[in-house]
DNA sequence: GTCTATATGCTGATAGAC
DNA sequence: GTCTATCAGCATATAGAC
C-alpha cells in the first residue's frame, strides 16, 4: 500500500479541509473564496476541484463529519447507570466535546443557512438524533421520578442552549479549566430538572 | 416641516435598513450584494450611497440599532421589587423582546465577524451592558439570600444562553404560546438559582 | 434623489498542458 | 496532481447626467 512519489495528495486533502474550516468559521462560508482556500493550502484554485466537486460540498462534508464524530463520541462515552448520573455526563460530554473544536461547532450552528436544502435535511437529522440523546435521558428520568419537568421539549432544548452556549465566552487559560466549567454547567442543569 | 415634494427619500432610508436586515439575516452578510439590496428596494445600487457610507456601516448600524432599543426596551419594562421577581420579568422579558425581532437577533449574534474591530467593540460593549444587567440582578438576589450561585459569570452566560435558544426552535402557531414558553423558562431559570 | 455608466478587481468553475 | 489560462459574471464604490 505504501507509496514513494513526490505526490502530496494523500495530505493535500486533509489539508484542504482543514483550511476550508479554519476560513468558513473566521469569515463565513459567503464571504470565503476558493482562491483563499488554495492559497491557505499553497496549491492554485483549479487544483481543490481534484478533492470536491464544488464549495457547497465542501461546506456540507466539514458539517456532517462534525455531527457524526459528535454522535459517535456520545455512544462511545461512560454513561452511569441511572439519568441523573447519565444526565450529568452528558453536560460535562457535550462541554468537552464542543470546547475541544470551536471552529467546527461555530460552522455546525451559523452556517446552516449556507447549505442546500437537501444538505440541510442531511444536517438537521443528525442534530434531531443528538438532540433525542438528551431527550431521552430526561424522559427515563422523568419516569423513574428522578426528575420534574415542566416540557420536555423546552426542557432539552434549554439544556443544549445553555451548553454550547459555553463555546461563546469560555477562553483557554482562564479562571477556571474546562472540567471545572463542565461541572458547574452540571450542576445547574441537574437543579432545572430537580424534582422540589 | 411637512414636504410635499414626489421625493421619497424619507422612505428610502428605512426600507434599505428593512431589506439589508432580512437579507443580512437570511443570506449572511458576506453573501449579500449591495445590488441585492438595491433590487429589493426598488433603487439602483448607486442609490445606496446616499444612505450609507459603505457597506460596512449599514451592517453596524443595525446591529447598534437593535442592542440600543433592548437595553432601552429593559429600562423600561416594569420590573418587580425583589430578585426573584426580577430574574423572572427579565427572562419573560427577553424571551418577548427577541421572538419579536428574530432576524436582528440572528443578525446580532451572528455575524459579530464580520464587523472591523472599531465597529466590534462597540456592540461588544453594549451586549456587555446588557449582560450586566442580568449579573447584578443575580448579585444581589444572592446578596439578599434569595438566590444560591455556585458561579455568578457563569450563571448569567447560562441563562442568557438558554433564553436566546428559544429564537432558534420557536415557531408561530407552535403549541405553546410567546407567554406561556417565557413562564416555563422564567420556571427554570428560578430553579437553576433556587437555594436547596 | 435617482439614474446610467464605469473603474478595477474578484468570483466559481473548467480545459488542457505538463 | 498540479499548473496556467480562461470564461462569463458579479463585487463595491464613484462620477456625472438629469
Amino acid at each position: 500500500m505504501a507509496r514513494k512519489t513526490g505526490s502530496r495528495a494523500e495530505i493535500t486533502g486533509p489539508l484542504i479541509r482543514q483550511a476550508a474550516l479554519r476560513l468558513f468559521a473566521r469569515h463565513g462560508y459567503g464571504a470565503v473564496s476558493m482562491r483563499q482556500i488554495a492559497a491557505e493550502v499553497g496549491v492554485q484554485a483549479g487544483a481543490l476541484y481534484l478533492y470536491t466537486p464544488d464549495k457547497q460540498s465542501l461546506l456540507y462534508e466539514l458539517m456532517r463529519d462534525h455531527m457524526q464524530e459528535l454522535l459517535a463520541a456520545w455512544r462511545d462515552e461512560p454513561k452511569g447507570a441511572n439519568a441523573p448520573d447519565r444526565l450529568s455526563a452528558f453536560a460535562r460530554f457535550h462541554i468537552r466535546f464542543h470546547l475541544e473544536r470551536p471552529e467546527a461547532v461555530f460552522l455546525a450552528y451559523m452556517e446552516l443557512r449556507a447549505l442546500s436544502s437537501e444538505n440541510f435535511a442531511g444536517i438537521e437529522a443528525l442534530r434531531q438524533q443528538y438532540e433525542g440523546e438528551l431527550a431521552e435521558i430526561l424522559r427515563d428520568g422523568a419516569a423513574a421520578g428522578d426528575f420534574h419537568l415542566d416540557d420536555l421539549r423546552l426542557t432539552t432544548m434549554s439544556i443544549i442552549a445553555m451548553l454550547t452556549g459555553v463555546n461563546t465566552w469560555y477562553r483557554e487559560g482562564g479562571r477556571l479549566s474546562r472540567e471545572e466549567v463542565g461541572q458547574i454547567y452540571a450542576d445547574m442543569v441537574r437543579r432545572i430538572v430537580e424534582p422540589a
